[in-house]
DNA sequence: CCGACTTTGTGCATGCGTTCACAAGCGGTA
DNA sequence: TACCGCTTGTGAACGCATGCACAAAGTCGG
């Protein structure tokens, strides 16, 4: 049963309650947008602004105004009528929404260029994620501190996950890897992925995988040079001041 | 058969114009499938397989036939009703809308712990996207080779990017440098950007923009453990048979 | 205390992307 | 050659997300 959602009664608990019955209607592209309006605020919020504007909120965001408050609303009404919104209190609602009032135990699996990299964050940017583990099958590697955590054999990533409660895995090994190391983090009862290894991961409906593809980001980008290209040679001969580079197309 | 609809007579040239055609009317989402699509392929093809129905490759990338089908309808037909697709054709075919033909010359920017893994990371996994150009503030890196390329002064960036033709630049600063970063790669007609900063961008709109946020990324993931949190309490003790932790939300 | 101005919150229309379902087309087989 | 089964390609329906436009609601000045 789902608590006790009869519309009315919120005797049961007075906030906290209708934010996470409102959770599951935010559209995921929302949610992102979310992070960024929360990091946006955050910079406002160090500078002394207390108050904000969508039209002001949204520029800095790179969104629209409208669908900021859209945004905004799935979270509920914090907002002003004729005045815009009180940069803490967004901030704070936010932060709720996004379940960041909790902190949530990171793991590192493959401590090469980009492990590295990841590790030395050291609980990344805007608090919240510390990481508490990496691994590595690198014998080398492990009891060596990584940004001062020591390195743990890839064989212990079950064990050391479930101890730690670590509830996010991030997997930044090499492709063949990944699906093994992803099996043992899922078995280990981690129910989040961030996934950098340039392959297709196969979870249980239960695990969410977010993935991280270099490869593909430049080779959509790649997409829009040639785009440009094209468009740039059958409309005219280059009608952009730079010199970038001239190159015909057409053979 | 949409090669000659009506209007017809590819005289031109027969192939090439039709595909450059198409690519505009690509939806972003497809471009992107369209890169994973490729990755399997060349596996596909590593490992001798040449041909694959809609069926095998959309379970390999983990997408539905239907929209796997769809997406290569974008950039043409080529595959054999009864049969499939051959994996060699599709290749060619997904590297050409890409773009991926012609070489794409990157430059980095921000030679941290970031930018260290990306320089060496030479020439991007499935190559194409030869690293040329590496950039930061500090005066004890500029001339240090890394991945095999001398680190040059962040004040360069405009004369060389543009004397090396560099199409995608890679901003891996510190949230601050960023947007200065990016207002010198654009003015060195770089039209593409990749950005690892967590900032918003402000570009003008001949400029390509794709950030990677790992910041908003984890803040997602932390969404979706809220969620299951929550759906996990409400709807009662626990249901998946693995230990994971029986936390308990409500104080 | 009132009226005018400002900004939010949201119903509605529009467009894009996904999914379904099926006709068209091709190879294999008798 | 004619039929059969399989797989593609795509028209059409659906659903989600975006953007518009306006009423509701609040502040500020007189």
């Amino acid at each position: 049963m789902a608590s006790q959602r009869g519309e009315g009664e919120t005797t049961t608990t007075p906030l906290e309650a209708a934010d996470k019955e409102r959770a599951r209607a935010i559209p995921e592209a929302a949610v992102a947008r979310l992070a960024v309006y929360l990091r946006v605020l955050s910079g406002m919020a160090d500078q002394g602004v207390t108050a904000v504007s969508s039209e002001e909120l949204s520029q800095a965001a790179g969104v629209n105004a409208a669908k900021l408050r859209k945004d905004l609303s799935y979270i509920g009404s914090y907002g002003t009528r004729g005045v815009g919104y009180d940069v803490e209190v967004l901030v704070s609602h936010i932060e709720r929404i996004l379940g960041l009032t909790r902190n949530h135990s990171v793991a590192v699996v493959g401590i090469g260029n980009l492990g590295h990299a990841l590790a030395n964050y050291g609980g990344f940017p805007g608090r919240g994620f510390p990481v508490t583990a990496l691994f590595d099958v690198d014998d080398d590697l492990v009891g060596i501190p990584v940004g001062g955590i020591p390195v743990n054999h890839i064989d212990e990533i079950t064990s050391v996950c479930m101890e730690r409660e670590v509830s996010i895995g991030v997997i930044a090994t090499p492709p063949p890897a990944a699906q093994s190391v992803c099996d043992r983090l899922v078995s280990a009862g981690v129910q989040c992925i961030l996934n950098f290894a340039p392959v297709v991961l196969q979870v249980p409906d239960n695990v969410e995988v977010r993935k991280v593809d270099l490869a593909v980001e430049m080779q959509i980008l790649s997409f829009h040079v040639a785009r440009r290209a094209d468009e740039a040679a059958s409309v005219s001969v280059g009608n952009n001041g730079l010199g970038v580079d001239g190159m015909v197309i057409r053979p």
